[in-house]
This record gives C-alpha cells, sequence and structure tokens, in this order.
DNA sequence: TAGGTTTGCTTCAAACTTGAACCAAGTCCG
DNA sequence: CGGACTTGGTTCAAGTTTGAAGCAAACCTA
C-alpha cells in the first residue's frame, strides 16, 4: 500500500504534540526529584496505590493501571521499598505473586507532595486550558488508550481515503 | 495558599493523558526500534535534520526544536555518529560550536523508515481522532508548549477562582 | 497425575537519561 | 588589556529503562 502520509494539519498536530509532552514531563519530573525525590512515574505508583482498597495491589495490576512494563515496575518498586514507601508482601491465594503495600510513610510522603504536585500539573496545563479543552483533551486521550489497547475497535477515521500531500518523514 | 485541587473532570483528563501518552510512546518507540533500530526520540533528531536547510544543524538549535537536554542530545548524537546516520562538524564562526549533519546513509535510513513510521502514528494516534479532534490536539498542545516555554503569557483560565472538589494526589 | 503450557514476577546486561561539574571560546566592561 | 561572566558543548557517575531470559507456581489435558 502506497503511504498515507499525514496531512498538514496532522502534522501540525503531531509535533505541537510531541513538543508540549516532552515539555510537560520534563516540568513535572523536576518539579518531583525537587520536591519528592522520585521522578513522576514513581509517584504515580504511590498514588495508585493509595487509591488501592487497603492501599495495596498485586504487581501486575499497578502494572496495569500505569501502563508500565512489569519488569520496569520491579525496579521501581524495588527503589521506592528501600526508600521505605512501600513495602511488598507475598500473596496468600497465589504464591506466585507479589503485592506492593504503601507504608504509613509512603502516604505520608504523598500527602506532604501531593499540593505542590498539583499546584505544578496546574501551572504547565490546566491553566492553559478552557474547561471546554479539558473536556476535549480527556476524549481524545481516552480513544487513543481505547485504541492502542484493545486495538480491535477502532473508533473514528477507519476506511477513510487520506489524500498524499506531503513526504516529510514526520518526526 | 490552600491547594487547588483537580476537579474530577481535570482528573479524568489527567489520567486519561497519562494513559495515553505511556502508551503511545511505548507503541512508537517499539515500532521504531524493530524497523529503524533506534528509539523514537533518535528518530525524530534525524527527521528535524532532514527538514533543516543543508541538513545541517547546530547542537544548541536541535536541543531546541526537540525540546530535550544538551547532554541528552550529545550522548544521542554521538551514538547516531556511530552508526554512520550523523556527522559531526565544527562552526567556523563560532569555534565552541559543533553542527550536526544529516549524512547520505542518514538521509536513506529514514526515507527507508519512514513510511512504516508514518503508518503507526496513524494508526495509534490520528486513526483515533476525527478531523476536529486533530485540530483541538493542536490547539492544546500548542498552548501548553507555549505556557510552559514562555511561562510568562497565560492564554487561558487564569485567575479563575477554582473550587476545592477532591483532595486525591492525582498521579 | 505427569508432561506441557501459561502466568507472575525477577534478573541481567546493554542502552539511555539526568544533573552537576567542567572546559573552552566568546563577550563585557572598567 | 584583563578579569568576570556568559554561552556552547561535553563528560562523568548515578539512576533508570529495555527486552530477553530465567524461575517457580498454577493450570491444563490426556
Amino acid at each position: 500500500m502506497t503511504t498515507r502520509w499525514l496531512t498538514p494539519e496532522e502534522q501540525r498536530a503531531w509535533r505541537a504534540y510531541i513538543a508540549a509532552s516532552h515539555l510537560l514531563e520534563d516540568a513535572i519530573d523536576r518539579q518531583l526529584q525537587q520536591d519528592a525525590g522520585m521522578p513522576h512515574l514513581y509517584y504515580s505508583i504511590l498514588a495508585n496505590l493509595s487509591e488501592a482498597p487497603e492501599r495495596r495491589l498485586r504487581m501486575t495490576d499497578l502494572a496495569e493501571r500505569t501502563k508500565i512494563t512489569r519488569s520496569r515496575l520491579t525496579y521501581a518498586v524495588t527503589r521506592l521499598e528501600k526508600d521505605g514507601a512501600v513495602r511488598r508482601e507475598g500473596c496468600p491465594e497465589d504464591r506466585r505473586g507479589s503485592t506492593a503495600v504503601l507504608t504509613d510513610e509512603g502516604t505520608a510522603l504523598l500527602e506532604r507532595t501531593a499540593p505542590g504536585h498539583v499546584e505544578t500539573v496546574r501551572a504547565t496545563l490546566f491553566d492553559h486550558l478552557t474547561p471546554e479543552q479539558v473536556g476535549q483533551l480527556e476524549e481524545i486521550c481516552a480513544g487513543v488508550a481505547r485504541g492502542i489497547q484493545g486495538d480491535g475497535p477502532r473508533t473514528a477515521g477507519d476506511d477513510v481515503p487520506w489524500l498524499r500531500r506531503s513526504s516529510t518523514p514526520c518526526s
């Protein structure tokens, strides 16, 4: 099949997305590294645990929720365990399993650092969005996530005959 | 100041964004690693060079365009140079400077792998977006990027009195 | 119930990223 | 000029990520 290159609109969107996501992640990582001593992903792991019943989650569930690989999670939890923010426990029902538990210390850290984090998310993201755009962003991202995960049920743009407009490598 | 927590809408948007961006980057990295033997960022560096006049750019310019740190770029260009995709040249006007030049081999690699990459960007992102959403995404991202970079001229949402709605750590 | 497969998680080496420290070369005044 | 500061880029160690390989418990299925 001959390549369906990106239209100019798509290119602009793609470039803008790349730029924004880099800038956003960098800013948030920097702030959390400063104030919580860990990168964003690690903070997210703690945040996810804090919302789970009993503040505990099986490793695979946690990987699922955070959208990261199991090996990445293993490394992260090992570090967080060294920090004392998380504790590992074996599963009674499935002896292969391992459960990550947010410790009191981890909870305290989260409570201490959440305001600064939220403030940064606001300053970097939501302060630049109108309420409508917040909704649009959610829909866009939810659709994309659904599309990538299921990879079956497409939502939009199927079978659209795209014209060849340009041939830049698109970043 | 008492923390302005995220509203439920903002939380949903934020979570969806985190998930989508992880999934997207993972998918694209995997494909490019497969087909081009390098992660997305490295491909982007080549793509940026390919669009520059004479296919050459000062290191700092390149870092600027790709939104990454100079040290990250140094490492990346060193690797790409080993691969033969890029060559370094000194600047005549400013002898501190260094210029990255896309080689013919790099150009060929780009031409060879661009179709697959574009296809992946489509499959993971644009196939799930309506044309309006493409425009919305661009506006959102452009605004966010502008906001983070300049950090001065805000575009929307300034001085809005947010109500305290929830206190989850928000990921 | 033994063999084969899957599932849950870890391990390991190689690659990549980070941020601070560093080295020149340019620039600015006094 | 000559020191102080800035700018362009690299280096280094410590931390993180990747993907393939490994290991053991659970799940078949004959």
